[in-house]
DNA sequence: GTAAAACTATACCCGATGAGTATATTTTAG
DNA sequence: CTAAAATATACTCATCGGGTATAGTTTTAC
């Protein structure tokens, strides 16, 4: 029940861009050192983060990433669901028709499952990157 | 991120078992056909609830399988950590050397985690099979 | 005391997913 | 034009999740 290494990895991108004093943008590179993030993996999760908003990018010469929107903005659910999808402790929350018995609706633990669910996903969206960077 | 599967049939076994009127131990095939659960999967995962302390078990003709305690004391905690261990939401929660920065203890996104997992533990665990019974 | 009904212990299979790598392409500054 | 950067796509490889198979062992009815 972990939630992803590419996750772990972006919340650590995320708070290294908004750490950094200068607003000039940081290479992958910098990003891929300073936070001990193999530069493939870097390289591949960035794009989901610009998609959902999160960071922007800029190619050529003098190019990198930098946020797209201030850390108070940017919660630990916005990161973990540009990179992972949305979340759902089952697989019958996430997909009715995926419950072996069919019986979601009046299911106890299906209901129960939702609760705890929806209280993990407030913890998460409550927390923002500005929180982080004292 | 989901919860295993093992996990959500053991949930579905042990609410069956709570909830049969009669005291008599049920066998593997009756709660196989009544949760729709593969039923060498759930021969498979019974132990487990076993050396939990969670299910007993009888061998032998009328045997079968009963609550070891009463439904009450019985957490959605203890069956998930009976099947697929203590959660941890991150593997440097689980292992700090896992941690590629080696930082846990100051990293502030790890501060986080193990607080948002405390409270996930505090909500499986506050609720019992008592409850998922009604 | 033996046969059948149960649970138990191992060990295997296979597809999906997670983690990471490689190559080629596009963009931009200078 | 060229070098430095991001992007896209596709690949590898190990692990794990889900499930199956085989061969027991224990218990009880008769």
């Amino acid at each position: 029940m972990y939630i992803n290494q590419a996750t772990d990895y972006g919340f650590r991108a995320v708070l290294y861009l908004a750490q950094k004093d200068s607003p000039e943008l940081a290479d992958a590179q910098t990003i891929s050192r300073h936070e001990v993030i193999p530069i493939r993996f870097l390289l591949k999760i960035m794009p989901s983060l610009i998609k959902a908003g999160i960071v922007k990018s800029q190619r050529g010469v003098h190019g990198g990433y930098g946020l797209a929107r201030p850390p108070h903005d940017i919660s630990l659910l916005d990161v973990l669901e540009a990179i992972e999808g949305p979340i759902a402790l089952n697989r019958c929350l996430d997909d009715e028709t995926l419950c072996s018995k069919q019986a979601s609706v009046h299911c106890k633990i299906h209901q129960s499952l939702q609760e705890i669910q929806e209280q993990l996903a407030g913890e998460l969206s409550r927390r923002n990157f500005a929180d982080l960077m004292d």
